[in-house]
DNA sequence: AGCGGATGTCAAATCGATTTGACACCGGCG
DNA sequence: CGCCGGTGTCAAATCGATTTGACATCCGCT
């Protein structure tokens, strides 16, 4: 019932030259007659013709197509409003390449290689771009096979791996700071519990913000938990109902910062005025809050576009330096900060 | 400074044999000895050798693998707990059929053809799988080529089109019966405005669901708005301060029920004492809000496996019948619907 | 008329893997 | 000893497109 689809050989025949003669007029590689030309390329529009990805990937050694992988802090796909951020960037820079993005399916279990690895190793792609968190034997075993990689808001400290991160700790530190200079002096943390570079980063940047302002470190302040609006509620909670609860709160995504005003505003509390909440990513869903989230930006869209710009140049055989680029944040003061009482 | 990657015929010369006995050797169809088939396996082990993807298909006439498409709609931010259990669904099913799914980027700008028809034409894949909105010029453009294609969540009516849809109608009129059932007579209705099927078909049963309890219909207790808890907060809020508000509200999908409850508690409506709520999707969510939500629940992931082993078997060449399968729904009561005040 | 150069087209080789059919070798049997 | 059947291996053809180099053809010039 299906009808093959046409090749090369039936515009060919078609326009009454040979297949090399037909391959060269829709390439333009060679010397062909304009009226040659005009012929094959009538004739392979009204055949709706489409080179075979197969054979051209045989014969010229590319696909033109790269793998977009979330990793296993990204599952929410295209839900994730910080991920389709990023993706945004890659394809468009990539669609102006003329190279194709192909994602492919969360993670699997642990032991098992993920899908991007196989298709390295099949060569059915020319690259393969990693967002977040991911095994480094993955990595590893598909540099091995000479297939480019770019990590994207994550890297492998000491691996020679490409890769286009955000300076997490500078925005910990710049949202931690912000509150600081409210003059709050009781400030908690509610970080991520993932096990990649983003979680002990931003910890980082969050005790230096304290330290560099000479405030003590509270560990019952600090909670971490997995990225999850919903945990983050019930966290928070427990963080209010301390005998003397904090007057501010850095969370180190937007997600989780929305998960502690929910939390807040369970037990009363107005904000900004009994609580300041800052958050992290300044996803689209953070100035349409109520109030208005304040929080530190990452550039994502830049973050996708100079990941892909740099896995293109891998692909070309260009040296890439620096092989880590580290992208600056910027605070953002919106509604849900406020000097201390 | 690229390895260039093992091919068969490294396998086959350290082997000692020639290359098509390698490939039997490795694919086991003809008769070779079981001393050089192991010694074959061993050094391909060594090696790591993956066939090249491109001449597999080739020759084969075959890629194993299939696109998965998010519709227009997939787009939304938390509609996509949705999508993804569908896709688990879809996933598993690939996954135990060899079939490797790529997901390609969401659909861009109207005028421009999605990714997948230039897969479909280029024969990348051997077959197509979209969920939820899509421009029927683009499956009937991937189907002429003879590409096997399965419409999901949505269906294309009129058409000879193979898809798998949930009940909307009877989903809408069981959710809004149980509303009636309560005693509520005053029950407003949140509409999805999307261009598929499935805004009018729950449209159409919260209508009957009325018609059947003899309740009259009110145009200004039902609201079509996009699929944004945001929007869904402020439309609900709305409803809610009519004159003559309504007591209960069926919501087309559960991020659209969860702004409903928003707007109520942001007016110091108890639910379910002063406002009753009725969701759709049953996502993860729902079941760990406060209260948790009543809802109708869609059989997600087994709509992802129907329309997968659907694909499969348009792939196999094997005629499906019936075309279109309708998956049932199931009411899920929960903390948010409750008797009329 | 003959030659050099420019021009347009095509035959053949190539990419990497698989399949078909031919061939060599072995042992058993008449 | 020679024939036959079974067994294991390989040479050649194939998939569809592209590239290289050879071969016509035609023009202008001497």
């Amino acid at each position: 019932m299906r009808k093959p689809a046409n090749r090369l050989r039936d515009v060919a025949r078609l326009a009454g030259v040979s297949v090399p003669t037909a391959s060269q007029a829709l390439n333009g590689r060679a010397r062909i007659s304009d009226q040659t030309r005009k012929r094959v390329a009538q004739v392979a529009r009204r055949l709706r013709y489409a080179p075979h990805a197969a054979a051209r990937r045989l014969i010229l050694g590319r696909s033109n197509s790269a793998a977009m992988v979330p990793g296993s802090n990204m599952t929410g796909m295209f839900s994730d409003l910080f991920y389709r951020a990023v993706l945004a960037g890659v394809g468009g820079v990539f669609e102006e390449a003329g190279y194709r993005m192909l994602i492919t399916p969360p993670l699997r279990s642990a032991s098992q290689p993920p899908q991007f690895v196989e298709m390295a190793s099949a060569r059915e792609i020319d690259g393969v771009l990693v967002a977040g968190a991911v095994d480094g034997r993955w990595v590893k075993q598909t540099m091995d096979t000479g297939m480019p990689v770019v990590l994207l808001d994550n890297h492998l400290p000491g691996k020679p791996v490409c890769a286009v991160v955000n300076d997490n700790t500078g925005g910990a530190y710049s949202g931690t700071r912000h509150l600081v200079e409210l003059g709050h002096t009781r400030i908690g943390f509610v970080g991520a519990a993932v096990d990649y570079p983003f979680g002990r980063e931003t910890h980082d940047g969050y005790r230096r913000a304290l330290a560099d302002a000479g405030l003590p470190v509270d560990p019952a302040l600090e909670i971490v938990i997995p990225i999850d609006a919903e945990r983050a509620r019930e966290g928070a909670g427990a963080l209010l109902s301390l005998a003397d609860p904090p007057s501010a709160i850095f969370a180190v995504t937007d997600m989780l910062a929305l998960g502690v005003t929910a939390a807040a505003r369970e037990r009363g509390l107005a904000i900004p005025a009994d609580l300041s909440v800052v958050g992290m990513d300044d996803i689209d869903l953070a100035a349409v809050t109520n109030p208005p989230l304040t929080t530190v930006r990452i550039a994502k869209e830049a973050m996708g576009r100079r990941a892909a710009r740099m896995l293109l140049d891998l692909i070309r055989g260009e040296d890439v330096d620096p092989r880590l680029v580290t992208l600056p944040t910027e605070l953002v003061v919106r509604g849900t900060t406020g000097g201390r009482r």
